[in-house]
DNA sequence: TGAAATGTTGGGGCG
DNA sequence: ACGCCCCAACATTTC
């Protein structure tokens, strides 16, 4: 009897996975196996709650595999032995997995693939067009946002035959034994982000069917994080638990049968936001030193002040700007940003702090449940104007005017921030100006209760403007 | 997927 | 009626 390694990395789901169907094409008997990885897991980049929402998330495959008469094998070690050992126990024809391509994953695959004595099989599936298949006339790959998606959206929208289904029964060989999960703390954000792909679909059908969905109304909804206009779909596309593939399916399905052009503009913001994600994807796998250092080199020499205290504020959400404040609490509470404030906190770290971007980005990566290092470096080399498609350096929020604009009523500040919520609508964006008299009855006395804030803004913008002109060549 | 600084215009108050 | 000032509202430029 033929047997398949289908070797699961971050794509954590039996629906629309090429790897999946690939080895179960190729073999009467699929051995599902999650390899942990020691470098993965021990790295400063990987939060502990984040491992925890993997850790569950596998907990469900392997719940779903066994429904279906399979099981989920979890090995521990170095992938390109612990492979290289199946492989021979198992007599396994070939291992395929889904393709990645961070530099860690590339050289890793390579590894393993000479280690194996076997094929090792790399399918498509974590973007949905292909980064090396994207690129300009001239053959050299896309910088700037726009012309990519141009170029992108010119392809035909994803079909419903596309995306594979589920398979009903899979079989895995008796003789294969796993080891247990190492004990891990339990995903303290289970009841807000259930891990494992039923949720995800269920999430994805509950954000773009119906006339009423969601995704009719992102484009408005997305920019105010105190209302539940965005799918909160990150994580699961993070571990695969979704296919970004069907994600965009379900956007193109919205669009056609949008009521109206305004509901359309809606699904089409959204699908805009799956292309940023392949965007990223692509630039790291043609740029990969994004990894280390700014897309534009000439960022690097930046003189950052990497004030300790103020990094050590900026985490804690106690800067004395209530926007900030909040998103930052949010973060460190639910492992999850509403993206409006990911790039409020982002600006305000870089340019009011003149802290290197790169400390954010670590931060984000710690703290994150959906932190995914091509989305996070791009977002965060966008921020800080040093990438690709960068908002220019001089485009420097202003963390009370985000607020004001984007939460006027300071719900979201306040659902965030407790100790601000008696405060007057006029102050929640700027509590410090509150008359002493006005604390007192807000029960929240500035410096003692919530802190004033650390910098100032106008004089930061300066500063950091001068930061910047310093390294630029023209 | 900014915001501040600067420039322009036009209405109203007022001597 | 006129010129002047003020300033809001908007437009443009600049970082």
């Amino acid at each position: 009897m033929s047997t398949a390694i289908w070797w699961v990395r971050r794509d954590l789901r039996l629906t629309d996975n090429r790897a999946l169907a690939a080895a179960l094409e190729n073999a009467a008997q699929i051995i599902p196996c999650f390899v942990l990885d020691p470098h993965l897991l021990n790295s400063s980049r990987v939060g502990e709650r984040r491992k925890a929402f993997l850790f569950a998330g596998l907990a469900a495959l392997d719940a779903d595999l066994r429904a279906r008469g399979g099981r989920l094998i979890v090995r521990c070690g170095e992938p390109a032995t612990t492979l290289a050992r199946l492989a021979a126990e198992s007599r396994a024809r070939a291992v395929y997995a889904e393709r990645d391509y961070s530099p860690y994953a590339r050289s890793r695959d390579e590894t393993v693939a000479r280690a194996l004595p076997v094929p090792l099989v790399l399918t498509d599936g974590l973007t949905i067009r292909r980064p090396d298949a994207l690129l300009k006339d001239d053959g050299t790959p896309y910088t700037v946002f726009t012309p990519y998606s141009r170029r992108w959206r010119s392809h035909p929208p994803v079909t419903p035959q596309e995306i594979l289904p589920a398979p009903r029964i899979l079989s895995v060989p008796e003789s294969i034994a796993g080891e247990p999960l190492p004990e891990q703390p339990r995903l303290d954000v289970a009841a807000l982000f259930p891990p494992g792909e039923a949720e995800a679909q269920a999430r994805l059908r509950r954000f773009t069917t119906g006339d009423r969905a969601p995704i009719y109304a992102y484009a408005q909804a997305r920019d105010f994080p105190a209302l539940d206009g965005t799918s909160m779909l990150s994580p699961y596309l993070r571990f695969g638990m979704l296919s970004a593939r069907q994600a965009a399916l379900a956007a193109y399905q919205a669009m056609e049968s949008a009521p109206t052009p305004e509901h359309c503009a809606g699904a089409e913001s959204w699908l805009t936001e799956l292309i940023w994600r392949d965007f990223y994807y692509s630039i790291l796998y043609h740029f990969p030193h994004v990894v280390q250092g700014c897309f534009h080199r000439a960022y690097d020499a930046v003189a950052w002040e990497n004030n300790p205290a103020h990094f050590a504020a900026w985490c804690a959400g106690a800067t004395g700007y209530p926007f900030i404040d909040a998103a930052m609490r949010q973060l460190a509470t639910i492992g999850w940003m509403h993206n409006r404030a990911r790039m409020a906190v982002a600006s305000f770290l870089v340019k009011d702090l003149l802290i290197d971007w790169r400390w954010g980005e670590k931060w984000f990566m710690q703290m994150l449940l959906d932190g995914d290092l091509a989305a996070n470096n791009g977002g965060w080399q966008w921020s800080a104007g040093v990438g690709t498609d960068a908002a220019p350096y001089f485009r420097i929020f202003n963390p009370t005017a985000q607020g004001q604009k984007f939460d006027p009523q300071g719900v979201y500040i306040r659902r965030w921030a407790p100790e601000l919520r008696l405060v007057p609508e006029r102050y929640i964006h700027e509590p410090w100006r509150m008359p002493r008299s006005e604390q007192l009855r807000a029960g929240c006395i500035i410096g003692q209760d919530y802190p004033a804030p650390i910098v100032d803004h106008a004089v930061a913008r300066q500063r950091v403007l001068e930061a910047y002109r310093r390294v630029r060549s023209d």
